[in-house]
DNA sequence: ATCTATTGATAATT
DNA sequence: TAATTATCAATAGAT
């Protein structure tokens, strides 16, 4: 047996890992490992799964089966595990306010977007849709949409694709 | 070399286990290996994390980090898992979280590449999307709105009446 | 990122 | 259901 070109894996203590390069490295390897773990035994037992995991830096990974929507609604009732029905409708509570928040925010977001779009089309000499009665800019213009125009925004949103991690399983 | 006593592990595929008992099995071992390593990776790299799997029949169990419950619980539960219903409605929370921030991101890229837009003709292939991962934290994983994905929204948002029929509460 | 040596997870079996 | 074992899979350490 010639000298090893590495020690290979160690088995190391399940502790924080200090040394900051080492712990990244370690994060990126785990958190794959752990995504597709959920992925194959979604798809091994055909189960709901939902994971959050958040970097070290803070930043979200997740894996959801078969939707993220799926998962929150049973993760709040789950199986009418709620036996009484301040609980449940608390929590419901709770879920739409957030959802309120959310798609305020979205619409927000998007206003301002689509308003600075505007202006540079028009400064470009581009025609576009007179938007008098939509006014993106301002918060209160939420308020106008309706719920159906909200479900179908959100909808649009949501078929958004989104880039596969390259190392899971097919 | 003896005759072995089992074939041992052997390579599965990773698509719906038919068979039942098969199916509960391997669901029982993934299970707790998928908890301990977000256990472990809570730990090793002393991030926050949130998971519910349910059961193929329907009952829920989780894992969080760090949240203060799940920390009082851990000291009465050293392995660290849990499976009750105040931790699954934690996941939502959590799950929320990363909406607002992934729904921010999108909308914020969207922004971008509307600018962008006009400079590069054409760029960025159609990707395939694998339902269920979503890399929210990298920022590749919002490159993916194409130039025709961000006109049929510009189209849509200009074609959307902007009615006082409601507002956002559900 | 890629490569190995090694540890860790688990399918098949009892 | 729980334990065993042979094998596959994940990853620590190094490049």
């Amino acid at each position: 047996m010639v000298g090893k070109r590495t020690k290979g894996r160690q088995r190391i203590q399940i502790k924080k890992i200090v040394k900051e390069s080492d712990c990244f490295a370690s994060f990126s390897k785990r958190r794959l490992g752990l995504l597709r773990k959920a992925s194959d035994i979604s798809t091994l037992c055909d189960l709901d799964i939902g994971m959050v995991i958040y970097s070290p830096t803070g930043k979200p990974f997740s894996f959801f089966h078969p939707t993220m929507e799926s998962v929150i609604g049973r993760a709040q009732n789950p199986n009418g595990y709620y036996n009484n029905v301040k609980d449940a409708s608390r929590l419901s509570e709770a879920f739409t306010r957030t959802r309120v928040l959310q798609l305020n925010q979205m619409l927000g977001k998007l206003g301002q977007q689509m308003e600075a779009e505007k202006e540079r089309e028009e400064r470009l000499g581009v025609l576009v849709n007179e938007p008098g009665w939509c006014n993106w800019g301002c918060d209160e213009a939420i308020e106008e949409f309706s719920k159906e125009q909200v479900k179908q925004f959100m909808g649009w949103l949501e078929n958004m694709p989104c880039k596969r991690i390259g190392t899971l399983r097919a």
